[in-house]
DNA sequence: TGGAATGATGTTTTT
DNA sequence: CATCATTCCA
């Protein structure tokens, strides 16, 4: 149980504080999960009943990991009672315990965006306002904030400062859409992510016996990712900790990149006041990366103003230079990136988990999955649409939702004509208007067609009683079947699952096979033990539970080995050997939308900084001269922000950028010539008096050149030098030569992209 | 009522 | 370029 002799002098300092307000500012890559880790096994080690621990964590998965670890410490049976999870899942479990103190039902639905913005366009719509003034999204963000400042919709409308701004935005309707969504919501049993957190500064305060019991149930408080908190959890934390003061939290101002969803860096600032005897450890060794990324990473955070200051180093090997590459496209972009891995994975036997490709927006995925996937290196995209996003899934899952709560509106409507049963958009209207009139829930008005008066006819209501008889007799069961048994009742009893079923399009396939997956994942579930209590059954309603919360991060990586594609917000805590920062734009990457104000460029800049420290051994930075951003060829800059470091740590680029025309013209040829790639054709010549810029770059090989290399060819490397052509095998598109090269000995190359020059 | 066809409209980043 | 939403027709 050595575990502290792990630990550098700061690292076990911030460890053996057991008690009192501690903050702990932990570089990049400076140990940070390490010591969370090992201070909740030494708290356990040293008597704290871990039922009193709460340790609050940015994902869901963070916190798996980092309860597993705990559990190799102190032993699985005491690190499975910490309360360990994010803020929306922790808050979420206690209100679904607290559920009646705010008159919600227990099994509450939890909204996503998509419900939350459908909700709200349909609020709008009812109250007569143009939705091209009110656009759901925009209204959305404003509640959002609003909430996450809470602000309840009743303080907003009398604060007359915001209905000032409401005004002179236009949208002086603001106040009203934000009460309307309240009232709807809680007549639907429904919160959305922001009311977990607004609703339990609601119940801790409104309740000071409940506030009271669980300040003394979490006796220790940690908190991850401090910076990125926002003033509605700042809050949360605040209370629950005023009774012991056992308060640790983590966090680095310079990884600080969720201002844009509230979080507040005031709240580290605000924490020296409330806790004026703080214990403050700065952990500033980096064991993560080589000195060059780890002082080129330096050199740019530096550019910022507002940040605590501290000196990040490390012992590590230097490492070699940072590689800049310029792409004349966003698919060479992505063909250039694919090869590199390709290249580096077999040369210096890496894992394609060691692999990780990050950028700015989900958009640009695109053009590196089609290089990875002609390449045939097996990846995974995070984020974006995720699974649980997908229409199929919401599908089947607004069927679970209605079940477990009947007033769920959003769900409601999203099954009640699907798979069509002739209930159109006549006979919702009708029932939307008879609900919003007496103020109640569809399910209401369908099982009460007499009282509401709905004015549908006697047989379209016959069907609506067939829906209300389904869902209830699901409602009945959902207790008491395990979750799968129990989901698989209900997609096939529904016809969702021979709907899908029917559909042989590939997408139809795809998905009924997401469906399937679904329902394994739900397998799992309903098949996993409580060693407290051998009989449980996992319910549908359990599984309901955390469904809303769960992300694509959260799936289980059945421990497979592909490269990583995400944005840099997700790739937040994690680390790869070798990372790609693609899309080194301006307007992209720093965002157009940063560049107004110094704050703004500032969250961006540290975005920068983020991605780059995600790097342990390789980090090359790339950026394409021309890009399509939605559907028209645009040209770019490169990124501000590869100027910024300090240039002794890069290697740029040789040849000067061009510009012009010229530029979109050879990015025009290069697409005309991408289309025809497949077959062997002509490589396009350049137009006349224009040489073709960097062949080895924009055109590692001509498809045609390919394929006339043959045994006994003399042949050049770029890197190898001269070699001799001993073999060639292989399909046409995927040609392996083996080369004896004098200087290197014999080697196996993918002739699609081994620079290879014939010389006879 | 349902489906297909057409047109507008939008790209940060996430729980 | 995609997706969505609305509209139009059977």
């Amino acid at each position: 149980m050595n575990y502290l002799n792990e630990l550098n002098p700061a690292q076990r300092a911030a460890v053996e504080q057991l008690d009192g307000p501690m903050m702990v500012i932990a570089g990049a890559g400076s140990g940070k999960t390490r010591v969370l880790t090992y201070r909740v096994a030494h708290l356990i080690n040293n008597g704290v009943d871990p039922f009193s621990i709460l340790s609050l964590t940015f994902t869901n998965k963070a916190a798996r990991e980092m309860k597993s670890r705990i559990g190799t410490i102190v032993g699985e049976s005491e690190s499975r009672n910490i309360w360990m999870g994010t803020f929306h899942s922790i808050f979420a479990r206690i209100l679904r315990i607290e559920a009646d103190h705010l008159n919600y039902p227990r099994n509450f639905t939890i909204y996503d965006t998509q419900d939350t913005k459908s909700l709200l366009s349909d609020i709008i719509k009812q109250m007569g306002l143009d939705p091209k003034v009110y656009k759901p999204g925009v209204v959305y963000s404003r509640i959002s904030s609003a909430k996450n400042n809470l602000i309840s919709p009743e303080a907003y409308l009398q604060n007359s400062d915001v209905l000032a701004e409401d005004h002179q935005t236009g949208k002086p309707k603001l106040g009203e859409i934000y009460l309307a969504y309240k009232q709807r919501c809680f007549k639907a049993g429904a919160m959305d992510f922001d009311d977990l957190l607004f609703n339990t500064n609601v119940l801790l305060r409104k309740f000071p016996d409940i506030l009271h019991k669980y300040q003394h149930k979490f006796r220790y408080i940690l908190v991850d990712e401090y910076q990125d908190t926002n003033f509605s959890q700042y809050l949360i934390v605040k209370q629950l900790a005023a009774a012991h003061q056992n308060i640790c939290v983590v966090g680095d101002d310079a990884q600080s990149i969720y201002a844009f969803r509230g979080a507040n860096i005031q709240n580290i600032l605000n924490f020296k006041q409330d806790y004026p005897d703080f214990g403050q450890y700065k952990l500033e060794q980096n064991y993560r990366s080589t000195q060059t990324i780890v002082n080129a990473a330096n050199s740019i955070i530096a550019k910022n103003k507002d940040q605590i200051q501290k000196e990040v180093w490390t012992d590590n090997d230097q490492g070699s230079q940072i590689v800049v590459h310029r792409s004349y496209s966003d698919n060479e972009e992505g063909k250039f990136v694919a090869e590199n891995i390709f290249e580096i994975s077999t040369r210096q036997k890496k894992h394609h988990k060691d692999f990780a490709i990050l950028y700015r927006t989900n958009a640009q995925s695109r053009s590196f999955e089609e290089a990875l996937r002609k390449l045939n290196l097996p990846y995974r995209i995070y984020g974006g649409l995720s699974f649980y996003q997908r229409k199929e899934i919401k599908d089947l899952l607004a069927y679970f939702r209605l079940s477990a709560n009947h007033k769920d509106e959003e769900a409601f409507k999203r099954v009640i004509n699907y798979p069509g049963r002739g209930i159109g958009k006549t006979t919702i209207e009708k029932l939307v208007i008879a609900a919003g009139d007496h103020n109640v829930s569809l399910w209401e008005v369908i099982t009460n067609p007499g009282t509401y008066r709905t004015g549908v006819n006697n047989s379209t209501q016959a069907k609506l009683n067939d829906f209300a008889t389904m869902i209830s007799s699901f409602a009945s069961e959902l207790d008491k079947q395990p979750a799968y048994e129990m989901g698989h009742l209900i997609a096939t009893s529904t016809g969702l699952l021979k709907n899908l079923y029917d559909d042989k399009s590939p997408e139809g396939v795809g998905r009924y096979e997401n469906i399937q997956e679904l329902l394994n994942g739900m397998k799992n579930f309903s098949d996993q033990n409580d060693p407290d209590n051998p009989d449980r059954i996992f319910s549908l309603s359990d599984f309901l539970i955390d469904v809303a919360l769960l992300t694509d991060a959260d799936a289980d990586d059945d421990d497979d080995n592909k490269i990583s594609l995400m944005t840099i917000h997700a790739a937040k805590g994690l680390e790869f050997p070798v990372v790609y920062v693609v899309g080194l734009e301006e307007n992209l990457f720093p965002s157009q939308l940063s560049l107004n104000s110094r704050e703004d460029l500032e969250e961006e800049r540290r975005l920068f900084y983020v991605a780059l420290t995600r790097a342990e051994e390789i980090a090359t930075l790339s950026y394409a001269t021309t890009r399509y951003r939605w559907g028209n060829l645009t040209h770019a800059e490169p990124s501000r922000f590869i100027e910024e470091i300090d240039p002794k740590f890069l290697s740029l680029p040789t040849t000067p950028t061009p510009k012009g025309y010229s530029m979109d013209f050879t990015a025009e040829r290069n697409k005309f010539a991408a289309r025809h790639a497949n077959k062997p054709s002509q490589p396009s010549a350049p137009p006349p008096g224009m040489k073709r810029a960097t062949p080895s770059a924009a055109n590692p090989i001509e498809a045609s050149d390919a394929n006339l290399i043959q045994p006994g060819n003399q042949v050049m490397h770029e890197r190898f030098g001269k070699g001799k052509v001993l073999t060639v095998e292989g399909d046409p598109a995927n040609k392996k030569a083996t080369v004896f090269f004098p200087k290197v000995g014999q080697k196996q190359l993918l002739l699609r992209f081994a620079k290879l020059q014939i010389l006879d």
